[in-house]
DNA sequence: ACCCATAAGTTCCATTCGGAAACTAATACC
DNA sequence: GGTATTAGTTTCCGAATGGAACTTATGGGT
């Protein structure tokens, strides 16, 4: 319903055979799993192939139980058994289990106010296709027609992830400051215009989750991502999940202060971690006001001035980190974002920052720098779809959980 | 055993009646609960007495599994029947659950280089004992044998709890600078020279949990724990799951900077926010280095030089209030600690800190500041045997959890 | 006083689900 | 080729959960 398809013909002589799985929308209907096959098949997704004997023991379960499940879940098309494994020792070779990726698309959005960037994946959050376009404007209906167009070039998703630089709380916006919206709710719009599930999620919050689940960090109990762009972000997993503050913002850590007599930050007063790390705030202290590329190649050069600004953007950088790393102590740090030419600049003075910071060993902390395309974003929004679709939280309501 | 119960007749006329409860050690063993009589015992011990109806609800579980939960919880003697609450309009009215507190009792004991301070209570964490002597050595050995004694004078108890300012990690001191040990396998000392099951946690660690389980933060999903004394300890409740670093660490705030030029801390640096916060650091700068009381009473009097310590004190408070709201924006932050009385005298300081932090609406924060007797360290201890018991983190090794 | 609406708690029963035991299958090593 | 070893399967059973229908205890209306 929604979709139009009062013409297609009916499929009754099909029911009885696929039963539910396919009478809604062919090819993109996410079927219902309960908790078992569930995690059964987010255990492959994230750790990679794996055998039904190592499933069963990561999650406790019996190996009748992961004869069963994944019989089911082959079934249903979400896994395909590949190549076969020999011991090194003795016995019989573990049939490995891989995610069938072809069985379902899903498209992610992210937008900001001048553009919009779509990504199509696969199930494992493997891009398929990209796509880019100004947006044509930044009130909420047109988006969501814009929104809409874009996905009927892309039919056949199974859901639709977006995201943005604003506060989200449960598929509504309550605020973006670049959008300039307040209480939108989009994820119910894009729903109804499109007739594709939809998720919303605050953009550092979907990319954090993505690289959780799809990234270096995939399947740790604690994890921080800080990205480093036009400013900087920060998500943190704890205990394997996303922290989400309980007014829906990321964590921000990039207001702490670092020398009180830096540079003039927006918030106000100066010298905060994140005065020294926008890219508007880096720029404008140098001679010329150049673009960023061309920051970077004066530092490359040896220019003094420039040199300084990286530099203590590098020393900040690491102070952010050590921060972060003092709160949660977490498994690994991963730094991402189109602003990590400055890592690789002046890394130096990040470790500088971390051991002024850090209050414990700094070789404990597991830093991960991965250079950054811009599409990552649009792709966090499809795993963001993905995850809303696992766990069901793009259909049904969030489940209290009754979890300890 | 190891409880000298030897001389006690046997039960085997009782047997038959309360079956299994009653196996092992009278008074002091726990039933293996599954996870749903966990989860409703739980609830009722958090959410203090509910109904049948209203904890079907909360946990999403049919009517008729609460009669069979409740009945089996009763038959153990950890739930009673209590007062039935008439519903405001038409209809039965509830029968209320209480948890039956006596059923057992746990030990909790806190260690600190001078003294240790002991607690026993009830299995809703109200204090029924309290004691508190000299700690006669530092040497692991005569800790635990210390700590036998003071279990021998509380016999019966179903769990033991201990705290110590240190890094625990699984039941083993990896590191307490005070005591100055390493590698203590206190968790397993404690329990082969007292027979009891035995948890060891963090003291800031083991506070946060019992007040995120018996205090003015039960039940809620995030929740910051401050406390202020000698120093300032931090702990996070996220997601309703207390935070554990991966290194066994509480999470540490206390060397954000709040102004370079601030006096010497210990870490190196100046001006950390435990530098103004550090009792000893704040006498240090005072003439005559005063007791804290007497530098409490000269700040009430009106004394300068003991109101701008007390202030800036207060200040820095404010500003790790801020930066921990900013980082996981808590439904509640709760302040505790024998140092509470400097949000007495500067609570005025403490919010200018707020608001110079935090970058959100300040009003959005709920600060509860709440007294604090050092006993409850005890108590904390005392809480600690209580949640490993019930999670049963106590006597099996923790389950992975496969979640999500 | 009586009946009815309302909601709590219970009983009964069908169903689901996961593990134990015992099996078959596929390999390495001797 | 036999044996040890580990992966995966089948069969079966017990535990636990939720739906339907019931009983119980109240308030409110007539």
């Amino acid at each position: 319903m929604g979709l139009g398809l009062g013409a297609i013909p009916e499929r009754r002589y099909v029911r009885a055979v696929i039963s539910e799985a396919d009478t809604g929308v062919a090819t993109s209907s996410w079927p219902k799993l309960s908790e078992v096959p569930r995690d059964v098949l987010l255990e492959v997704l994230i750790h990679g192939p794996l055998s039904r004997a190592e499933i069963a023991g990561r999650l406790r379960l019996s190996r009748p139980t992961l004869t069963r499940v994944a019989k089911a879940l082959v079934q249903r098309g979400l896994l395909v058994e590949g190549d076969t494994r020999p011991r090194s020792s003795a016995g019989r070779p573990s049939e490995m289990l891989h995610v069938r990726g072809a069985a379902h698309r899903f498209l992610g959005v992210k937008l900001t106010p001048e553009r919009l960037f779509a990504a199509v994946t696969d199930l494992t959050a493997t891009p398929v296709a990209a796509a880019e376009e100004p947006l044509r404007s930044c009130a909420p209906e047109e988006v969501v027609a814009q929104i809409a167009d874009v996905a009927r070039r892309f039919p056949g998703v199974t859901g639709i992830g977006v995201t943005l630089g604003g506060v989200v709380l449960d598929g509504l916006v309550a605020w973006d400051e670049f959008l300039r919206w307040t209480d939108v709710p989009l994820k119910a719009a894009v729903t109804r215009a499109t007739g594709v599930p939809t998720a919303v999620d605050n953009d550092v919050q979907a990319l954090t989750a993505a690289q959780h689940w799809f990234g270096p960090g995939a399947g740790l109990r604690s994890l921080a991502v800080i990205t480093v762009g036009a400013g900087v972000g920060t998500g943190l997993i704890v205990d394997g999940r996303l922290v989400a503050g309980s007014h829906g913002l990321p964590p921000h850590f990039s207001h702490t202060l670092v020398d009180a007599k830096g540079p003039q930050c927006g918030c106000g007063r100066r010298g905060c971690i994140s005065s020294y790390l926008m890219t508007q705030v880096m720029l404008r202290r140098l001679a010329g006001r150049p673009t960023y590329e061309e920051a970077l190649d004066r530092v490359r050069a040896g220019d003094r001035e420039a040199g300084q600004v990286f530099a203590e953007a590098g020393y900040a950088l690491g102070v952010l980190i050590g921060t972060v790393a003092n709160v949660i102590d977490p498994q690994k740090v991963l730094l991402t974002g189109e602003g990590l030419p400055l890592y690789e600049v002046s890394s130096e003075l990040v470790h500088d920052g971390i051991e002024d910071t850090y209050e414990d060993d700094p070789d404990l902390i597991d830093l991960d720098a991965r250079p950054f395309d811009f599409t990552e974003w649009a792709r966090s929004g499809a795993a963001l779809a993905i995850k809303a679709t696992i766990t069901g939280a793009i259909s049904e309501r969030p489940q209290l959980d009754r979890r300890r």
